[in-house]
DNA sequence: TAAGTGACTGAAAAACTAAATTAGTCAAAG
DNA sequence: CTTTGACTAATTTAGTTTTTCAGTCACTTA
């Protein structure tokens, strides 16, 4: 029964942020739901904070991992950016736990929310940040800021993904394609 | 002494909302600063809102006034582009009214306020498609979706101008054209 | 006697209430 | 006719009380 308690919290609290956000997630709660003493929580990690910051530094693996999932070594750079690129903010849309954050931030501006979604996002550059650097070492493409080249890269995709639906139809995930390939295949002029 | 009575409202309102934002400003207020009684407000305006999208749509004429200025039409379009639009966010840095705005919409989350500067942007948007689709016309550029490029280069303005002050240094008026020069004129790869 | 627990505490947030503010009106003055 | 500012209803703020909750630690249990 009381086997891995440590992954009976992490599942619990995992669960609960997804459907109720982190500050309406309470400690008694957690620990109920994980059957497991609240006591015992602190026994694993030093406070609420640290527990969310280990169920977000998962989610982040979990994204690497899907867009890797999606690359296919034999593609263009080109493709294979698009490909990982979209994949990433599919998975912000669709994981349980990324739309109550992203709510919650926008609702109630809970700054534990806010720096985490803003780790999610410095690490999603330091992804894209590694595989530039590895296309220009492999002379796939020409060498260039590859911090502002990533940064705007995943700042193009939000706009296209996510802020353009403010205001009109969400573009389909060809249309996205063709819109970056003209900027990132050979520019608007 | 009571002459323009009309223009000293609008100008009693622009200082105010400049100097405390549109939340903060009452129509007492601009009815002691523009020397008239609150009653005379309301013969021109026929609320507060009202009076603050006339101040609004104002503003957005200076803005593209001083895009237009920035211009110089024997310059290529992609340099014109970056005048225009570096001019435009150094406008919406610099003038007291849009600082002030901006900062209400962030602290306060002011529903009107938001809506605003939404408006702003639309024209800026609506602007820039304006240009392109003349540049497009003049055959000195390929045609393209005016609509999502002069979304997109908005988008990557403010990524490239704003949004990146966040986590670095600022980036110069020559490292901003020099970023979008290749994204404009080749393409990344 | 080590591991686990949940009642307890102070600090913070929510709920409630009373008081103050303010957008918009309109009867009277100019 | 135009202008006004006292007035009102509705909202916001400020002050107070109540509740909630993160984190601790004395105690239990195995």
């Amino acid at each position: 029964m009381a086997l891995d308690r440590r992954k009976m919290i992490v599942e619990a609290a995992t669960k609960s942020f997804s459907l109720f956000g982190y500050k309406a997630t309470t400690m008694d709660q957690v620990a109920k739901l994980a059957n497991v003493g609240k006591g015992t929580i602190y026994t694993f990690f030093k406070n609420k904070e640290e527990l969310f910051e280990e169920i977000i530094s998962s989610l982040v693996k979990e994204m690497i991992a899907e867009a890797e999932f999606v690359i296919q070594p034999d593609l263009p750079f080109t493709e294979n950016v698009h490909r990982a690129l979209y994949r990433l903010l599919e998975f912000r849309s669709q994981h349980q736990l990324m739309i109550k954050l992203v709510q919650e931030e926008k609702e109630m501006g809970t700054l534990a929310v806010s720096e985490k979604l803003q780790h999610v996002e410095n690490e999603i550059i330091e992804y894209l940040k590694r595989k530039i650097e590895g296309a220009i070492t492999k002379g796939a493409i020409p060498a260039a800021d590859t911090e502002i080249t990533s940064f705007l890269l995943l700042k193009m995709y939000i706009a296209l993904v996510s802020d353009w639906e403010r205001n009109h139809e969400p573009l389909s995930s060809e249309q996205i394609a063709e819109v970056m390939k003209v900027f990132l295949l050979k520019g608007l002029v």
